[in-house]
DNA sequence: TTGTAGGCGTTATCAT
DNA sequence: ATGATAACGCCTACAA
């Protein structure tokens, strides 16, 4: 393995000097820099990330945390677009990312994540789907000890960023079109996980769409479940005219309950998932860029390092319906 | 951050006693190492496995080599877990990981991957959805500068192992029982990639299978596309009495060509994916736990630098329908 | 502007 | 059986 001593060798300068060259610190003159690139492009070098990452108190390894939801592959989907976006904006700032699932940490305490995150010489940490419940991610977020970016959890401190787009506008306005696009005042909102960070405020978005078009609100919760939402919609969804659904999972599983039951409502979900398309019956739903949200964080969590103080980053969305022949490829 | 100096310190040993003790090193007496252990527990030692990786050249750091498809979501689901299931498996053997994406490298050398992987000090490798013409990654195991794993890959040489289910007769009974199961000698056999490993493996066992049964046997292939294989059913599905896919998607994808067509002609998959519960239509398919094939991967490369000779793992399967009210939950 | 030297946390080789 | 001590490859004051 070529290491910066043979590219010091090479140039004839220190190894400090290479280093310096390579990190771009100022106090290098141009001819020497030129030598030592010339080395570095003959010799073929890469910088070993291990080594780094061991001597320097820098920044520059980040944990994707995410919350798999081993059954429901939609979220498959969702969590493969997350992981994608992340690891390509990584290589930019060539920041080296290891991929850990809640599951992983199942029975552990904060202390002991700490230490994981430690031995792995973690300095930044993306969280990926995280819920009220989570307590112990909550207390590593407060302990302050990484730079945090949340995706659609609006946890914002000195060293944590939240990612989100405008779930309260969001679900207003797919509401909005989905009942303006057919008649009948009664709606059934099947909300997500009760205590969730974007079930509460898409709810409000229900409520004030609900007043503003003197709508009559159910609301009851479907714990992003698709089988929940099946459910819900054999009790509930005859005597509603229009079916709102916090997600696409949902969505589908009271799309087919419809069907079975013979019975016709239109429904629209949240998320924009290619699972959609298989559904046959057009639904409206509100389309995320996953891939961009999750580049995005890396790109906050590169902010965070550089000394910027946490914030809310708001990303923008779309209303789409989503037709089998789209997906498909 | 406590350190192995730490724990020296207050076990009254010195450094080098503590790591032995770690790394279950001979020639330690009870005494010391009870001592060690108990410094390590009140202290809540975990060992910085990113110096540990630099100093020694032992191995311990793995790369997950995903062909990931952007466009087919079905395709994520069965990323996802096989990314999940090395991911536990690897905790198990104290393995770092890394996740790498195909199109990560597309315009790489296998200089430059290589140089890449030994930056990160990788010495394994587990590779999900090779082909024939990724031409770097076949250099790259080649090279044998690491221990590789290819899933669905008949690669093997000293260094390389392959896990696998058996395609040939997996392939084989799903037509079969699909074929029992029906009338009619004729069938479209929509297959995989052209010069995919498993491609060939399974168009050989319809070929089999039509010898035996009498078949009159179209092979067209499908490109592992759904978009592809609807067209294909368009154009060749009528005059067929039963169609038989190379994956889910793909019987998917004719699946909804038929209907589209308004005519019945039964299908058969393969893989095993949750999507199958979407179509409506019940169809075999062969079910493949993914999750189990990349945590035995995992194993395999323990194995291998132990210094295990690379060989062939064959892993079980099974035949299923899966039904929408299966997969949801 | 450049180079020297100490350190990051471990592992591993040698003495002892 | 135990303990110094030199790597591992790189970063970073600090000295020159």
């Amino acid at each position: 393995m070529v290491s910066i001593k043979d590219v010091a060798n090479k140039a004839g300068v220190a190894i400090s000097t290479v280093s310096k060259v390579l990190n771009d610190y100022p106090n290098v003159s141009e001819a020497t820099k030129e030598k030592v690139m010339k080395a570095v492009e003959e010799l073929n070098f890469v910088p070993n990330s291990v080594a780094a990452a061991l001597s320097s108190k820098k920044v520059g390894r980040i944990a994707l945390l995410v919350n798999l939801n081993v059954s429901a592959q939609a979220i498959d989907e969702i969590d493969m677009r997350y992981i994608s976006g992340a690891l390509q904006k990584a290589m930019d700032y060539r920041f080296d990312v290891i991929t850990l699932f809640f599951f992983m940490f199942r029975d552990k305490t904060v202390d002991e994540l700490i230490r994981y995150l430690q031995s792995q010489s973690i300095s930044g940490i993306i969280i990926y789907g995280l819920s009220k419940e989570d307590l112990v991610i909550h207390e590593l977020i407060d302990s302050k000890m990484f730079k945090c970016v949340a995706i659609d959890a609006p946890l914002m401190n000195d060293t944590t960023s939240c990612v989100s787009i405008d779930h309260i506008r969001a679900q207003y306005d797919v509401a909005y079109k989905t009942i303006k696009e057919n008649t009948g005042n009664k709606v059934l909102y099947i909300a997500g996980k009760r205590n969730g960070y974007v079930t509460d405020d898409r709810i409000a978005a229900m409520k004030m769409l609900a007043e503003k078009e003197n709508l009559v609100l159910d609301v009851k919760y479907g714990e992003f479940s698709e089988k929940e939402a099946r459910e819900l919609t054999f009790k509930y969804g005859k005597k509603a005219n229009i079916i709102v659904c916090a997600s696409d999972l949902m969505a589908i599983g009271s799309m087919k309950a419809l069907q079975e039951m013979d019975i016709f409502r239109p429904v629209c979900g949240f998320d924009g998932t290619t699972l959609m398309g298989y559904v046959g019956q057009q639904m409206n739903t509100v389309r995320q860029d996953f891939e961009a949200l999750s580049a995005k964080a890396v790109e906050e969590l590169n902010n965070l390092f550089n000394g910027q103080k946490g914030r809310l980053v708001e990303m923008p969305y779309s209303l789409v319906q989503i037709n089998y022949t789209d997906i498909i490829v």
